[in-house]
DNA sequence: ATAACATATGAACACTTGCTCATATGTTCA
DNA sequence: TGAACATATGAGCAAGTGTTCATATGTTAT
C-alpha cells in the first residue's frame, strides 16, 4: 500500500525527474476525457458502427442490418457514442439517421491502423524487446490471452 | 433475435446501401486491432503512464512514484502496453526502463484532446464549419496545466 | 381513436477489467 | 552463497461492460 504525499516510499532512481515529470503531467480532466473517448473506440462493435457511418449517414435499422446486430444493441451503443459526440442523430419522421459528428475520428482510425500494422512486423528490430514478445502472441489475439 | 444470412428481418430503409456498405467495411482483423489498441488507451491509468513516458524513459519504480500507484499495478499495466507495442522495455542491471515504443501515440493524444475540448463547448454550434474552426484554437501541447 | 412501425431504455446476466496481496523471478553486491 | 533490491506475475475480488429480453416512447397512417 502506497499512501505517500510527496515521495514514494521506495528508493527512487531519479527523484528530481520524478518531481519534474509529476509537475508536467496533463490535467486530470484531460486524462478522463482522453480515456473516455478512447474507451468508446475500444470496442469492436463501436468501431464497426463508426466505420459503417464513415460511408454516410444511416438509420438505426439499416445500421443493424449492415452489422448484423440487434436493433437494441445498436441503439444502446449509439447512445453511448452520442453522449461523447462521436455521432449525431437526425430525426426524419419515425426514422433516426446517425452520422459521424467528428471527422477527426476517421483520422484517428487511419493512424491507429498504421500502428496495428506495425504490430504484425517481425520482431528482431529490437533485441531486448524480443523476449517480451512471448507473453502476447503477436498477430492473433492482442488481448491478454489466457495461456 | 437476428440470425439472417443476407438481409435483416426488419424492413430496410435502403437495402441497396446496406449491401454496398457491408461490402466496404474494414476487415475483421483490422477491427480487432483497432479496438484492442483503443481499449489500451481507454483507461486513465494507462493514459497517465503514457503521458509520463512522453517525457522520456522511466523505470518502473519512478513511474509508480510519479503516478502514485503501486509497483504491482504499474507493472501489470506495462505488461499490457508492452504486448501492444505501445511501450518498450530496456533492462539496465536490475532496473527496467520503459519508454514509448510508438511516437504516433502522442499524436493520437493530441488529436483526441482536441475532440474532448469540443465536447465542452455549447450545444448550439450546429454549423459544421464553425465548430471546426474554433477547435483549432487550442493548438497547445498536452501539458495544458495543472490541476 | 387504434394499429403499425422505428427507436430508446431499463433490468438482468455473463463476461471482462484493474486493483491488491502474496510470491516468484532476476540482478547486484557483500 | 545469501541478503537486498527491482520487477513480474498469479489469484481473487469488486466494479464495469455489452448483450438480450421486455417494454416504453414517439411518429405515421388508417
Amino acid at each position: 500500500m502506497f499512501t505517500h504525499d510527496d515521495v514514494c516510499d521506495l528508493v527512487q532512481i531519479d527523484l528530481a525527474r520524478v518531481r519534474t515529470i509529476r509537475a508536467a503531467l496533463v490535467a486530470p480532466e484531460a486524462v478522463t476525457g482522453l480515456a473516455d473517448t478512447f474507451r468508446a473506440l475500444g470496442d469492436p462493435t463501436r468501431v464497426r458502427i463508426l466505420d459503417a457511418l464513415s460511408h454516410g449517414e444511416l438509420c438505426v435499422c439499416d445500421l443493424a442490418a449492415v452489422l448484423r446486430l440487434s436493433q437494441s444493441a445498436v441503439s444502446h451503443q449509439l447512445r453511448l457514442l452520442r453522449g461523447l459526440r462521436l455521432v449525431r442523430a437526425r430525426r426524419d419522421g419515425r426514422v433516426v439517421f446517425y452520422s459521424l459528428d467528428d471527422q477527426h475520428i476517421m483520422a484517428l482510425f487511419r493512424q491507429t491502423l498504421q500502428h496495428v500494422e506495425e504490430l504484425r512486423e517481425p520482431f528482431d528490430s529490437r533485441a531486448s524487446a524480443g523476449a517480451d514478445a512471448r507473453s502476447l502472441r503477436a498477430g492473433r489475439t492482442l488481448r491478454t490471452g489466457r495461456k
